[in-house]
DNA sequence: CTCTGTGCAAACACTTTGCAGCTAA
DNA sequence: TTAGCTGCAAAGTGTTTGCACAGAG
């Protein structure tokens, strides 16, 4: 149980050797915030957790850091959050893909997803008003000519 | 085909009356380009589209009547986007639920959604680097206060 | 010692709000 | 006529950038 928090740490340190990073007591910090969060923090909330033990770091610090972790893999943003509003017409049942580089939305439709079951447990906790299958990479256009298929 | 905008204006003129809003050129300017977009447009790209038409619009007025475009079930609001960016420590395999009204994101897990399959159509034409399920509503803190209706 | 990382402040992007005049009903 | 809508401008929130100093390697 705290093991797994050590652990992670360990990992997170030969991850950052391994990019050639520095590891500073900010970026442990963060990360530290990161992973102990039970919901998934905005970078003012890991901001305000951090500095009750570092009260001297910045919020572009925590900003940066966020990247950073990004970058090598040690965090991921959720989906389609910190992008500007994008809006739907609504007009045929579908789902989305969103591209990561160029932010476009772009739709898609495959039958089996339009009836997405909610698991049991979830339905007492929440009223869920939409479910939706969500699928994010690179579209063909900032591709360019590279196509990986996973 | 042309036919179908014709029905979806109808529709949303209907929509507006029952729902006790004035018809202006604006709003009719907006909701079509809405609908006749192919992708997901931001306001600021729907306000270019009817700035074409419609020299003199306000991009305040369109992110206005976006809004009530919404409020009144005639728009969606693509999964996510427009919040502040959240991370996610990338502990476990998850899904995620977000509140729409207080904004937390909230992590469940239900094995069946760990392995959504790529339709085959989609392979070819995006790099997919990420899958997911993502519902939207209200958690339980939120419910109290406020019901949506639809 | 060197060069990355940090803190600060200013700039930037997107959205919201207050208000006065305009217009659909 | 009049409540609701629009355009404008200013303010608010979240993120990014430029720069000089500090600290990890």
């Amino acid at each position: 149980m705290e093991s797994r928090v050590e652990e992670k740490l360990n990992e997170f340190h030969r991850r950052c050797k391994s990019n050639g990073l520095k590891i500073t007591p900010q970026r442990i910090a963060v990360y530290k915030a990161l992973i102990e969060s039970f919901d998934h923090p905005t970078a003012e909330e890991i901001f305000k957790q951090v500095r009750k033990e570092m009260s001297t770091i910045s919020l572009d610090t925590v900003n940066r850091t966020l990247q950073t972790l990004i970058r090598i893999g040690a965090a991921f943003q959720v989906e389609g959050s910190g992008q500007p509003r994008r809006y739907d017409g609504g007009l045929e049942e579908h789902q989305h893909f969103r591209c990561i580089q160029c932010g476009a939305v772009i739709d898609f439709h495959y039958e089996p997803f339009d009836n997405i079951l909610v698991p049991e447990h979830l339905a007492g906790q929440f009223t869920i008003l939409r479910k939706s299958v969500y699928f994010e990479g690179i579209c063909n256009q900032c591709a360019g000519h590279k196509q990986i298929i996973n």
